[in-house]
DNA sequence: TGACAATACGTGTTATCACATCTATCTTAC
DNA sequence: GTAAGATAGATGTGATAACACGTATTGTCA
């Protein structure tokens, strides 16, 4: 058995080494959950970008995030969320407000709309993620869960 | 022990399933590890993408590969192979002939300033993913490898 | 043999990414 | 109180991604 990665990219070499065939492992898998993601929820006119910080803002409530709070929370580094909020803010999805007192902060929340869009999400992706993940049962999402964690440990974030 | 990954995104709720908290793992797992292996080929001049390439025209030799065929090879999918193989022919990366027998196809073939670059990079790449992955032991890596198998079975490619 | 589908690429276009730089506002130290 | 630095965000720009559509060539079959 040559390795089922190396077929599934034609690869005709088996890996040299355990640490490249993990790193490609890593990528591919990502790749292709990311690229259902994107698929599901482009069918509710968002990028999985989008839904992030869909997400976070409900996570933060009437208080709203700042842009760079914002970043913070986004599970893959997103550059250049100035603009990512312009977006979402034009198709109604956020809304934003300078502040008061510090007049730098822009806060910014989401609106009823985007909170609806939120709810119609939610439960077709709680299915999604069953259907594409829960094959593996609790002990093996466990033990996944821990190893890509044991990963990251010792990487910065920047 | 609220959770390692709630903590690196800033959320203060943990994941309500397992499956989540799997998916949202891998992506930023592969965010990080996919962002510092940017850093990494860039430092040389290159893309991850364009590094994928090369390998993939190295592996193929004097034979050389023809657009469609680059990207099923690829990792993740890449929906404009030309225009990438285009920047690549224009910097002296790759080179490209146009079929005798069959003249829609252009067959793609690593120069030798390629290979120059990607021997290069061999064994930095060697030490880089030895500095980043090594450290869980190769019965881990073994474990990860099989687990990652695991969820992508059932997967499309497309 | 001539229409029709399939194949292999190429091109147009828009949106987004990613980096560097800029502006406005606040804080701090003198 | 004012200049220097820190902070929060905005903007300019070029490269790339992603999708749709267009073109050239080949295979197939009535």
């Amino acid at each position: 058995m040559p390795g089922q990665l190396a077929a599934e990219i034609k690869q005709t070499k088996p890996f040299t080494t355990l640490e490249e065939e993990a790193v490609v492992s890593l990528a591919r898998t990502a790749a292709l959950q990311d690229h259902a993601g994107q698929e599901l929820m482009a069918g509710f006119g968002i990028t999985q970008t989008q839904y992030n910080v869909l997400r976070i803002l409900r996570g933060a409530g009437t208080a709203g995030l700042g842009r760079n709070q914002i970043g913070e929370r986004m599970i893959n580094r997103v550059p250049d969320v100035t603009r990512l909020l312009d977006r979402m803010e034009a198709v109604g999805l956020v809304e934003r407000e300078r502040g008061d007192d510090d007049r730098r902060c822009v806060t910014a929340r989401i609106t009823r709309e985007g909170l609806k869009v939120l709810t119609r999400i939610d439960q077709p992706l709680h299915e999604f993620l069953k259907a594409r993940v829960s094959h593996l049962g609790p002990e093996k999402l466990r033990t996944l869960i821990d190893l890509l964690a044991d990963l990251r440990t010792g990487y910065s974030v920047d």
